[in-house]
RNA sequence: GGGGGUAUAAGCUUAAUGGUAAACUGCGGCUCUCCAAAAGCCGACUUCCGGGUUCGAAUCCUGGUACCCCCG
């Protein structure tokens, strides 16, 4: 048996699946708090396009890590892994139930494995400069300041490559990632066969588009932030800017959504897929009565 | 009816002095050490059909088919 006695909650699932509306009525039922565990909700300003919870849906559940960073800054996972794990800690103190929803893989595992990261703020001229070179030369360069590291990483990465470089010079060489998980966890995970998805994010985009989310990037827009940073936050974000600037049009915007929206939910599979842990909603159960049979089996223990 | 052109992956655009059929998109799989809705990797699928020349044909010759253009 573990020493560890927190217990933590996780809603998990891909994009579009119905995480927001399952969990709010879980922590309902279980006297809960909700942490998102999104990398695009943490943004203010970026409401309709990254399906963030209204205050109407929230029916008067608290939610943490919402609004904690401007769109105008760069945000990262140890800042949000921070600030989740000091939303957990308040919502354990007052005796409640945490609940860690959401869809952004890297950042869920940063909670619940509790990798410890480097301490070392992004040096962005270091990036600026090692830029420019090839990634053959990066590696070349990791080759010679961290060879252990320089053997697992992938040589064709150059982003991977340069924080590698930036580590390993500042610190002579790139520690192990270590986990040392402080939750015991009940993974729950929303499960949507390839077809309902596709039907779920089509619907969805339709309504969001309809709730005005070509406004909200506009509005962005007009708040200062460049056609690029909005590319860069991908989706919505990307294929709206694009739009806007008349790269391509409204149809060709739409389809591209679509794909691009389907390709993430992949995506966040292939992280989920692996994690035995997960316990799936089964088809033939009604998801919200399954769950809280789980939950408090689990919190019983 | 006559003349000319085009035909390469699921799609689209496009490569390959007669010498191992390829890129892009899509599709499938994967990686994950502070941009993760990021970045990167791997894989499957192709020469319109038939004959000929050649050691060897997407390529040259020839017949057919489909489409396009011009003349009547």
């Amino acid at each position: 048996m573990s020493r560890i006695t927190k217990k933590l909650i996780v809603i998990l699932g891909p994009t579009a699946s119905g995480k927001t509306a399952l969990s709010i009525k879980l922590a309902k039922n279980f006297n809960g708090e909700i942490v998102s565990a999104d990398s695009r909700q943490v943004y203010k300003g970026m409401n309709i396009g990254t399906g963030k919870v209204t205050k109407k849906e929230m029916q008067g559940i608290k939610h943490y890590l919402l609004d904690v960073a401007s769109p105008k800054r760069r945000f990262s996972v140890a800042q949000y892994q921070r600030l989740a794990l000091e939303a957990i800690n308040k919502i354990l103190k007052k005796n409640k139930v945490p609940f860690l929803v959401g869809g952004s893989p890297f950042y869920i595992y940063s909670v619940v494995e509790k990798w410890i990261f480097p301490k070392l703020k992004p040096d962005q001229k270091l990036r600026k400069e090692l830029e420019k070179k090839s990634a053959k030369e990066l590696f070349q360069i990791l080759k010679k300041l961290d060879s252990k590291r320089a053997k697992t990483i992938e040589k064709e990465n150059k982003r991977r490559l340069i924080r590698a470089i930036e580590i390993a010079k500042k610190l002579g060489r790139v520690p192990l990632l270590k986990k040392t998980p402080q939750f015991n966890c009940l993974l729950i995970g929303i499960k949507k066969s390839k077809e309902e998805l596709k039907k779920l994010i089509e619907k969805r985009l339709l309504k969001r588009l309809k709730k005005g989310m070509i406004e909200e990037v506009r509005k962005l827009r007009r708040e200062g932030l460049s056609w690029q940073r909005l590319e860069e936050f991908g989706l919505e974000y990307r294929w709206i800017a694009k739009y806007l600037q008349g790269k391509i049009d409204y149809e060709e915007m739409i389809k591209n959504l679509q794909k691009d929206i389907e390709h993430f939910a992949k995506h966040q599979m292939t992280w989920f897929k692996k994690d035995k842990r997960i316990k799936w909603t089964p088809s033939t159960h009604h998801p919200y009565r399954w769950a809280k049979k789980l939950i408090k089996e689990f919190l019983k223990k």
